[in-house]
This record gives C-alpha cells, structure tokens and sequence, in this order.
DNA sequence: GCACCTCTGTACGCTATTGCACAGTGTATT
DNA sequence: AATACACTGTGCAATAGCGTACAGAGGTGC
C-alpha cells in the first residue's frame, strides 16, 4: 500500500483538493497523513451501508458521493452529498460504528480511504481535529435541514435547480448523470425531471443532453431556487470556510 | 436561583423524567447538577434563535419544543422535535456557539436552564458525557433524515400519522394543539390537516377535538404512516435506549 | 346575554405532480 | 451494418394538495 506520507515525502508540498484536509492544521494532518491511501472511487462504489459497521471513512478529492434514506418500500431520497468539501462517515466522528445511511459514488472520482479507528484514534488526540470535524457534522445538520425545506416547500424545477449547484463542489461545469438517477435522488418521477430540465433550459440556465447537464448560469439557477439553496452553504463557510482561502469556488 | 443540587439534596433519591438525565452515569450528572436550574417551558417561548449565540441549553422533563428551519420568503417547516428525550444546544455539543434554526416551546412544560459554557466544560472533562451526547447528536441527524424522506415520499395523511407519534414523548394521551400550527409543522395547509384528521379519525385512530387531539390506537398510527415512522426510534433505542430500562414509553 | 375572536368544517376551481405507456434517439456490440 | 439497449421526449387521465373564501361552532370578555 502506497500512502500518502510517502507520497509527500517525494513531492515536498501537499496540496490536497479535498477542503478538510486544507483546513487542518500541520500537526492533525500529520496524524491522519500516514494512514490514508488513495483510492479510485467509481460509481457505483458503495461506502458505507445503512445499519453497518463502518469500518473505513472516505476523504474525496474528487467526484460525488449521495447519502440516501431508504423509504420502507424500496423508494429512496438523498438526504446528504459528499464532496471535495467534506468525508464520509459521521457516525464515526460522532464516535459510533454504525451507519445510518447508504452512501455511494455517484460521480467518479479519487479521494483517500482511512481506517475509522485511526480517525477515532486522531481525534481523541488532537483537539483541534475535533474542532474541525464536529464543525463539518454541524455543516452536514445544516445540510439534511436544508433538504426538509426543499422537499417541504419547493416545486420540483426549484428543487432541481437547487441540486444542480451540486457542481460547486465539482471541477468544470458539466455534471454526468441520468435523468433517472435525479429523479431517485429528488424523489420525483423521471419524467418530470426531463420535463424540468427542458424548462431549466428553456431559461438559458444550463444545456442538458444525453447523460449530462453543462451550467451556464450558475447565478440564474440559484435565483431559479427560491431560496431552497444557500443556507447550507452560508453555514459551510461560517464553519469551516475561514480556514479556507478558497471558498466558495470560483 | 434554586439549582437542582440543593433540591437533590434534600430528596435524597434523583428521578429525572429526562432520559438523558437518566441515561447518564452518576459521575457525569455531577458535573451538571450543580448548574441545573429548574424553570416552567411555556409556549411560545423561543429556546434557540437562528443566527444568534446560544447562551443556555434546555433540557426538557416535560412538553415539547420545535425546531424549525425558515424557508426565505417567511414560510417554515419543522426539521426536528425535542421532548423528555431530548435536549436543546446541538450546535454547543458539536464544539460551536451559533444555532442553526429557531427552538420553541409548541407544548407546555418544564425542564432545566443550563449555561453553554458549563455544558462545554462538562463535556471537557468527561469523556462519557461527550459519548453520550454525540449519540443524542447522531439520533438528532436521524430525526431530521426520516423528515426528509417524509417530506419527499409520504402523502399528507401519512405524514399526520407520523408526527402525531409525537406522543411517545409526552404524558397522556392527548395532545394540545390547533389545526393552523400542525400545518405550520408539517409545512401544508390548514384546511388539509383539518381533512386528513377526519381520516384519521374515521378510522378509529385519534379523536379530534377543538384545539386536542387524542390517540385512540397508537399501533394503527404507526401503520397509517406507512413506514415514514420508526427508524429514527429505532435509532434512538439502538444509541441512547439501551442505558434505559423504560424506553419505549409505555 | 351579547359581541367578539379564534378555531374548525367545507367548498370550488386550479396547479403540480403522478402513474403509465410508448415512441424516438444515441451509443455500444457484434 | 444490423441489432440491442439505455436513455430521453411526450402525452393523457387521475390525484393530491393548494389558495381562497366563507359559514358555523366554541370560548372569552364585558
């Protein structure tokens, strides 16, 4: 196994994409850093399986994962996503073994895969990674709230718009899926998505053709959401975003 | 000001109604005892505001508190609940001093004021109490998981259903409460919760009242609710439940 | 006892979204 | 080049829930 302590022996400056990793400090990242092994994650990789053992947490680079709630009749809905902006593995930082939730790749990408137990063992010795993870806990609260609301009050084109802003935590400005699979993550039908998407792009907001979706207003869609998308975001930089320089992209 | 150690003192035998309190190990409630300070819970009095410090953190014995997320545009919706299971400060446990939505009072009752900062520095010196609290924390990120996926998948009735499961945090059977705020709650409309409570109580569930609402048949509720109820108590059993004798409630 | 206010019951037309179904189009396979 | 499959586009009747409006019922204050 290649780590990355090795890795960043041979290339004396580490810059890592994932925000976490930016936002620690020297001496947390030196407690992790020896641990972490990088990882392709394809789609549809899963990383974690509701009322689980969660035996590795996932640090992304790289790509998307969804956190889903399944409906008790197979229906299931995206409660969370995991970007370059965070991890994997909550219940772990909240010092639990199980899983809540299903999380799965759902953009491919890179990013490092970690033991739980070194993250449990990091945490109980540096204060300050705890600081910074409970923080992104809080953030992933701020993150499910914000979703109660869309699903509660927003119209599936806002709600869709809403989503889409998931390519602020991406590189370029085009996003790879299906409309089925935002349908599943919306919790709508298919079809309504297609129609949505139409009407999106009836606006000049994005151009949608087969398996993608490319923004061109990133501006206009957040108008276009009604207020369903930034609070979350406001909380993230709040939190974690001033130990960043780079927040929010671009 | 009267704190719960001078009371305890003279009773000899502590009886918190708070599972929390109860849950805690005689150690840690030592820590807290000292600083608790009993005061009445009414409705509507605000427990946490969104954007402001948090300086006390509730502990309810009694009622029930909301926690709401405001939609821009002045319409809210109920993203989690706090009752004798519970507490308020879900942001000063995870390290932070802000909360992220409002907390109010929705049913009268009484519970322990409680400095942030006295939390904190319990929670500095005992590693049980954090474990303990982080578990509360993970069964709150539960709570507001399953809203989601009612809010996405459920049909109003369904949604009825669920929330009135409310009453496994209360005493008695009856719940006070008017049409206009359950919808406020459930973020739908007033005439809708008026028409989904009849269906209810055509069939035999609850009986409804001006301004009460009493559970008839708490197994047929749960089966009502379609499966939007439950894994969130589970939850809560498998975390918190497990240092109590008397969960579920009754 | 009367006036007033809050809360509940009910109605009606309207909109968003669903479930279902099927046709068309792009991409990969052989 | 032919075939197969996955994905997208579209249509239609059905339904859930909305906005609005108003009448009746229950409770409170004078």
């Amino acid at each position: 196994m290649i780590t990355m302590r090795e890795i960043a022996m041979d290339e004396e400056q580490l810059n890592f994409r994932n925000d976490l990793l930016q936002a620690m400090g020297p001496q947390e990242r030196e407690l992790l850093l020896p641990h972490l092994e990088p990882i392709a994650l394809e789609v549809p990789l899963i990383l974690e399986m509701e009322n689980s053992s969660v035996h590795d947490v996932y640090i992304l680079e790289s790509g998307l994962a969804s956190i889903v709630a399944s409906f008790p009749g197979g229906r299931d809905i995206e409660v969370g996503i995991v970007g370059r902006e965070g991890m994997t593995g909550a219940a772990v930082i909240l010092g639990g073994d199980q899983a809540a939730n299903r999380t799965f790749m759902q953009v491919s990408g890179h990013g490092f895969k970690l033991p739980a137990a070194v993250l449990s063992q990091a945490m109980e010795e540096s204060r300050a990674l705890r600081g910074l993870l409970f923080a992104y806990v809080q953030t992933l609260l701020a993150q499910t709230t914000s979703t109660v609301l869309a699903n509660g009050h927003a119209k599936l084109e806002e709600r869709l718009a809403r989503w889409l802003m998931v390519h602020d935590r991406t590189d370029g400005a085009t996003i790879w899926l299906t409309h089925e699979f935002l349908a599943v993550m919306l919790g709508v039908r298919r079809a309504g998505v297609t129609v949505a998407l139409h009407l999106l792009e009836g606006k000049g907001l994005i151009r949608s053709t087969r398996r993608q979706i490319a923004i061109l207003n990133r501006q206009g869609l957040i108008e276009e959401a009604h207020g369903s998308y930034g609070a979350a975001e406001e909380e993230y930089r709040r939190l974690i975003g001033r130990h960043l320089a780079r927040w929010p992209p671009s």
